[in-house]
DNA sequence: GTCTATAACACGATAGAC
DNA sequence: GTCTATCGTGTTATAGAC
């Protein structure tokens, strides 16, 4: 895209690497539209023109971005959706083994400075602010790994319905979503409501409770709904 | 809520209203930053300066959008979990029925089209994308409330530590609020990837799903520690 | 490749007529 | 209360010197 022959970029150039990474971080903390090219160029140490020369404008660094740093994170989970998945000979995976595939590359991600982080907080974004290119680069990216997962733990869990297994996917992503947000160094909601007494920069202390809880969400019975009435309380609309 | 002679505004004021009603829905759609008042007083049917005669600025009226709408989502909730305390003579809630208490006004809101969908979305933003004000504003008219349920929930599963709670509290609403985002209609992500299989307009469904996963998730005795290795594999950083 | 200078435009805010 | 007109600022993007 940007110059050179084959068509991505050699990686010595200086500059743009520097834009790029600046642009991944003030994106991350600023959002999207709040960032200026000023900004991440001053962040850079590099000229505001260096944007222009390098990407073609502010959405094709947006695009840069995502694809750059998205691709860490997803070859994280697949290669740990691969180890596991080959450790079950039977086709048969543990259950907690593919929920720890899922999660562990998550966390992990969230507590590098390098990039990791500041990815997370985009991914954040982009689900919360969908914007025409990020859903569709992001629904590219991303659908095939929810079906990878989908599948194993469809096999890990075959008393569930396929339903059920979208479900409960969806509320294990959005469990870890949630305390990987919580525990943001820049906020640290979660140690601050509980007093400190949840500890959010220990890796394997989140992923044992998530791990835990969420193989337990997985083999629950599908509900056969019959509630016992008591909190049937409406929301005010 | 409103107010009348106190101090505030007086309800009967119809531009102010229409305003304020836009301005939920485009910061909603468009975000804070990227959402113009130019924008908002068009879609509200009014002209640019009323914004600054009835509020003061587009920080202010930032402020009286989530001051305004947010108050339904936290009243549901309390009233639900007062329900359900109320029905434990014991002081042991059913795990069920508090959780139910969480979810329930929170699906429900989400499927309201006038206003409660706007506001989960304004909810997702301020967690995706922090700024000082809504940050301070969130905590101090949230953090009462996840006192209350932590402590409901303590109850309801005794056999769990205090730190257990707040970790599975958190991954609990972070389910709920990507199943939200998900069913967005905006988007229908789930709906789509699920190739139909989960009907994200359900909102029984979608409770009884969400009340069975986490309350399983609840029951799971807090993890200690030993794993089975397979699914160890480092993340690329 | 890097920089300065600037074009072209949109924003929030406000003054002042009605 | 409502409107038009405009000010001052900051934005992306680019032309052109080095």
């Amino acid at each position: 895209m940007a110059s050179r022959d084959g068509g991505q970029k050699s990686t010595d150039n200086d500059t743009r690497d520097r834009v790029l990474n600046a642009a991944l971080h003030v994106f991350s903390e600023r959002g999207f539209d709040a960032a200026t090219l000023r900004e991440i160029t001053e962040a850079a140490g590099a000229n505001i023109a260096a944007v222009n020369y390098y990407f073609r404008s502010k959405d094709a660094l947006i695009r840069e971005v995502l694809e750059t740093f998205t691709r860490p994170g997803i070859e994280g989970r697949i290669a740990a959706l691969d180890a596991c998945e080959r450790a079950a000979a039977d086709g048969r995976p543990d259950l907690e083994d593919v929920i720890e595939a899922l999660v562990r590359p998550m966390v992990q991600l969230s507590h590098d400075r390098r990039g990791g982080r500041a990815m997370i907080r985009l991914l954040m974004q982009t689900r919360a602010l969908p914007r025409p290119q990020t859903v569709s680069f992001f629904s590219e990216e991303l659908d095939p790994l929810v079906h990878r997962f989908v599948d194993a733990l469809a096999r890990a869990a075959p008393e569930l319905g396929r339903p059920a297994v979208f479900w409960r996917y969806n509320f294990a992503l959005g469990a870890v979503m949630q305390v990987l947000t919580d525990s943001d160094p820049k906020t640290r909601r979660l140690a601050r409501l509980s007093d400190g007494l949840c500890d959010t920069d220990d890796d394997e202390a989140i992923i044992a409770q998530l791990v835990a809880f969420i193989s337990a969400g997985f083999r629950a019975p599908s509900r056969t709904r019959v509630r016992s009435s008591a909190a049937r309380v409406r929301a005010p609309a």
